[in-house]
DNA sequence: CTTGACTCCGTAGTCAGCTACGGTCGTAGG
DNA sequence: CCTACGACCGTAGCTGACTACGGAGTCAAG
């Protein structure tokens, strides 16, 4: 048979914080078993992978609202909302990359550019910051 | 003589919400004038550059505290504090930089890999957020 | 001199995603 | 049976950067 937890061991064996747990289940991502009259909660190797889809998806960049819409998916057989869900979260890191990459570069020079000044000049880092609008 | 806005006109002047002007004063990043036995307070132009300066250096990716301490070094003369400072959000902004690339890259495979999928697989997309740790 | 727009000020709410607290109850080990 | 340790639960706090609200005061135009 099946083997079960408490709450606190599915947080050990999820490495996610007990804490975690009940606010995915507040928010409606993770449910909670019937606990026998005034009993404790067990939990079982399903708690486990579900924790796990939760952090996959959000390594990939999802909100816990998306991760919730994807978990809605979580049998596999609707591919095409799935990948809807994909491409609007790859279009949002991609603008991210865009802005970051676009202050990457502006401040990489800055960096440069301070460290090739000499003696008493104007800092050109500061002097960028003041610039006009 | 020099012009002088109220609180209200800064705000417009700088494109900035008013009560994010009041938000920066209690931060200590905006000077408040002196308000005239129980009158309004008059800004000048340097608060709409400080304002301008502020908006800068978040559009580098410096947070408040951080601005705070880049406003210590406006007069230019301490380039290299400006520099090291720089230099920190050079690094944290190429860290973030990679773990977006990361997350493109494995998101796009992803999207791809849904786009391809024809007839009753498992999604990708979905298998792949399902797998082991 | 009144009206109405604006300022002042403190405090509280927003967003996301947790994390903590504290009192009460259940339960496993000795 | 007693004692800890943990579960349960509601609520409150945290971060960062705002944004909103409400009541009192000020100021300029008419």
């Amino acid at each position: 048979m099946r083997e079960t937890y408490t709450i606190g061991t599915l947080a050990q064996r999820a490495d996610v914080h007990l804490e975690t747990i009940r606010y995915y289940q507040r928010r409606g991502l993770v449910g909670e078993p019937d606990r026998p009259l005034g009993g404790v909660r067990r939990y079982t190797e399903d708690h486990v992978q579900r924790l796990r889809f939760i952090r996959h998806a959000q390594e990939l960049g999802f909100s816990l609202d998306e991760v919730g819409e994807l978990l809605k998916l979580e049998d596999g057989a609707h591919c095409r909302e799935a990948r809807t869900l994909g491409e609007r979260r790859l279009a949002d890191v991609r603008r991210k990359l865009a802005d970051l990459q676009r202050i990457e570069s502006a401040l990489s020079v800055l960096v440069d550019r301070c460290g090739a000044v000499k003696g008493r000049v104007r800092c050109p880092m500061i002097a960028s910051l003041q610039a006009a609008p």
